[in-house]
DNA sequence: AGCACGCCGACT
DNA sequence: GTCGGCGTGCTC
């Protein structure tokens, strides 16, 4: 029933990419909704053009006289962008911002005079009768004229941003000698070749893996589309194929989620609906995580799918991503394969969004609004009718227990292609290595077998799984870590030498002597990958050994370079973090070695554990994926760690339940719901006063018996305290009730707004988050 | 982007 | 005087 409705204008100009405010003519009032589409009168001429509604408001926010009347419904087919305007304003209110965040997530960025296509001028004249023209033109001080027209007699064919550009030629200029028929405006459609990004390495040198689909003129060469040739699927396979199909065909397709151990061949699943789709019509969004996006995955796609198949990556610039949304948008494209923004690829007739590697915390948005892709997507095929494929060896807890209510279909693959075994893992305790002397970072029993696969000629990997990971303390003789007694997760090292919890602010004196076991090797962990590369090249002095961390992948393409020289044999040993386990098959690996399996169970938030698990199975599934069998050393101070045993047996499910009844103990998601709210402000006393006091505001509620059921935590330090001058403070809250959650913060940022004192602050808020502020 | 407005030199 | 090119600024 409100008065005015805020509206974005359908015209790819950055300068007008804001809203503009209209009144709603009275038969509109009850109708009315966001995302869609109206007829406006707009610009001094009252030309009538396309707007989006993307707001309902009652107050006016410019004088009254001047806002003017929508016009009424544009019926023309623009499904998408409504859809898509609709989804923004979801998210909006499921996750906080603002409605221009959430919009310029979801709408492609609107580039100024996008860059679809490649306009040129071309001279009609004769160039005696130009030069004619040109005389007259100076002569009558047609300045532009002479100017462009001087260009043209040169060079003939000119650039269009040429000419708007150096030669400051207006629009106008332009139109008029275009229709004295001087000149013709010519468009072509260029499309940026996409795959480039994943041929293309710096200084031209190429991986020889990848150089002869590289191609001369710089077009990659698509290679022929082969529907005729069968994958061949396995019965497993097969089965989940059609009963997925199944499923996606009914009336309201519930999420299906795919639990297939490494190796067991998800992506020919995922490719063989596709196929299906595309022979309905129908299009598909493949979400991968951004550092799995290798050449090797997206040409089984290609193989399938020729020049119908786009991907999107972070290395483009916006304009690039600009192209391959309209490819889309204008029908071109089957299949769009990316991470998480590829979700919103404007495809008009949507029938899968599938989602691999479904657990990586990259599906949750980092900044305003912190959005997460998998519930994201599963709200934008509710929209449109599309059905949603959630697939991991390793499922997060969430999508688990989904599937485990029924909310979501589950579907496991337990086997790999062609009967290959799982490899066999064992677990060596470093405890007793230091009891029986040796102090080195590689066990007796992992140099062993490092020495056999070496002779064999076979490769190795092995493994630091340290990201994220700062600042805890633990002792290195008996393994014990320091705990927060209430939340459970590790305490944080701080500058001033007192131990910290990042969720509810509890301190305490760092001790010099650990309380299990009066041992004085107290401390945080250092060794780095430099250090196990050292450590390598002495033990195995004639082994070839490749490094891959943050330093050796900072140049551009680094990062594929160095896996594919390894895959191409040129070592024997990879030493390197989370980023050597993902994605890659690498046949002649059949040792895999965790070098500290309990660092990533430390880190302060309480993902530690379902972390730990994940990076372990993946990391062993590295092992074996070619003919040979497999070998696992995982090295760790705490072999009783259920994370860590059940990864080494493989059992998932045993893990699930576990780490499921610890999150059901603490009131951690998925058994209760989790609201993470920063305030930051230039100013320390005023960030530290609003937290209290939007804290005091909260806890006052709760006693007063309103906001049953709801926990407090905090305020605390943020796990940066301070960032650029800026000091951050961060509160909790848990609550069983997602939509209680959305209405304290709702509360939250109306009580914000009402207040004068909260002036100098800023807040923002995440839900469930995976990673804290 | 498109359109109006206002300035200024050129043409009848 | 008036016509038309050219730059500027605005669009709810």
């Amino acid at each position: 029933m409100a008065e005015y409705a805020n509206i974005i204008i359908d015209i790819s100009l950055e300068k007008l990419d804001r809203p503009f405010q209209y009144r709603i003519p009275q038969k509109l009032r009850d109708s009315l909704t966001v995302g869609m589409p109206v007829q406006v009168p707009f610009g001094n001429g009252n030309r009538t053009i396309r707007g989006y509604v993307i707001g309902l408001t009652d107050e006016a926010e410019l004088d009254p006289e001047k806002i003017k009347d929508i016009c009424g419904l544009d019926s023309a087919g623009v499904a998408v962008e409504t859809q898509l305007i609709a989804l923004a304003a979801w998210i909006r209110e499921h996750y906080g911002g603002t409605m221009n965040q959430a919009l310029k997530t979801v709408l492609p960025i609107r580039q100024k005079t996008a860059q679809k296509q490649k306009r040129t001028l071309r001279l009609l004249l004769p160039a005696d009768i130009a030069k004619a023209e040109l005389a007259k033109c100076v002569r009558r001080r047609r300045t532009a004229q002479a100017r462009l027209l001087q260009s043209l007699i040169k060079h003939n064919v000119i650039p269009y941003e040429t000419a708007t550009g150096p030669l400051k030629a207006t629009a106008s200029v332009i139109r008029s000698l275009e229709e004295k028929g001087f000149l013709k405006v010519e468009s072509t459609k260029v499309w940026r070749d996409p795959i480039r990004y994943l041929t293309d390495t710096q200084s031209g040198e190429h991986p020889q893996k990848l150089t002869d689909t590289k191609h001369g003129e710089g077009q990659t060469p698509y290679p022929p589309r082969s529907g005729s040739r069968h994958i061949r699927l396995n019965s497993m396979q097969r089965q989940i194929v059609e009963e997925i199909g199944a499923e996606a065909e009914s009336e309201n397709p519930r999420p299906c989620l795919i639990r297939g151990v490494t190796g067991s061949g998800k992506t020919v699943v995922y490719i063989e609906l596709i196929a299906e789709a595309v022979r309905c019509g129908r299009q598909a969004i493949v979400l991968i995580p951004e550092i799995a996006l290798t050449y090797q995955t997206v040409m089984r796609f290609y193989e399938r799918f020729g020049s119908r198949v786009s991907i999107l990556n972070s290395r483009m610039s916006a304009g690039e991503r600009y192209d391959q949304f309209l490819r889309a948008r204008n029908g071109e494209l089957d299949v769009m394969i990316g991470p998480r923004s590829a979700l919103f690829t404007p495809f008009s007739n949507l029938g899968y969004i599938i989602i691999d590697e479904e657990h990586e915390n990259s599906y949750k948005s980092e900044t305003t609004p912190r959005y997460h892709a998998r519930e994201t997507a599963i709200r934008r095929a509710g929209m449109c009718g599309a059905a949603v494929v959630l697939g991991s060896a390793t499922p997060s807890l969430e999508s688990y227990y989904q599937a485990r209510q029924g909310t979501y279909r589950l579907f496991e693959m337990t086997e790999r292609v062609e009967k290959r075994p799982m490899p066999k893992s064992e677990i060596i305790d470093l405890r007793e290595e230091l009891k029986q002397g040796n102090r080195s970072i590689l066990s007796l029993r992992l140099q062993e077998r490092m020495e056999e696969s070496l002779a064999a000629g076979r490769q190795t990997m092995l493994f630091l799984n340290r990201r994220g990971v700062s600042g805890f303390v633990s002792c290195r003789s008996c393994g014990h870590v320091f705990k927060c007694p209430h939340c459970d997760v590790s305490l944080n090292q701080h500058n001033n030498g007192q131990l910290v919890c990042h969720y509810c602010g509890y301190r305490q004196p760092m001790v010099k002597t650990c309380p299990e076991c009066g041992s004085e090797y107290v401390g945080g962990f250092k060794a780095g990958t430099q250090k196990i590369e050292q450590v390598v090249k002495e033990r195995f002095p004639m082994a070839r050994v490749l490094r891959m961390d943050f330093d050796t992948t900072r140049s551009k393409d680094g990062y594929e370079k160095i896996l594919s020289s390894f895959a191409g044999g040129e070592a024997d040993i990879l030493i390197g973090t989370q980023m050597i386990v993902k994605g890659h098959d690498f046949p002649n690996v059949t040792l895999v070695g965790i070098l500290a399996a309990d660092l990533s169970l430390n880190s302060s938030d309480f993902h530690g554990p379902e972390r730990t698990f994940q990076l372990l199975t993946q990391a062993a599934g590295r092992a074996g994926r070619g003919e040979l069998p497999g070998h696992v050393v995982i090295q760790t101070y705490r072999p009783k760690e259920y994370s860590i045993r059940l990864a080494a047996e493989a059992d998932y499910v045993a893990f699930y339940e576990q780490e499921l009844a610890y999150r059901q103990m603490m009131g951690y998601p998925p058994a209760q719901h989790m609201l993470q709210m920063l305030v930051a402000s230039p100013d320390q006393m005023m960030a530290e006063l609003s937290a209290d006091l939007l804290g005091q505001k909260v806890k006052n509620a709760l006693e007063g018996g309103k906001l049953p059921k709801l926990c407090l935590l905090g305020p605390t330090d943020a796990a940066v305290a301070k960032v650029k001058d800026i000091y951050k403070k961060v509160l909790y809250f848990k609550h069983e009730d997602y939509s209680v959650l959305i209405r304290l913060k709702d509360a939250l940022e109306l009580f914000i707004q009402k207040h004068r004192e909260f002036e100098n602050i800023t807040v923002q808020f995440d839900f469930d988050p995976m990673n804290g502020f």
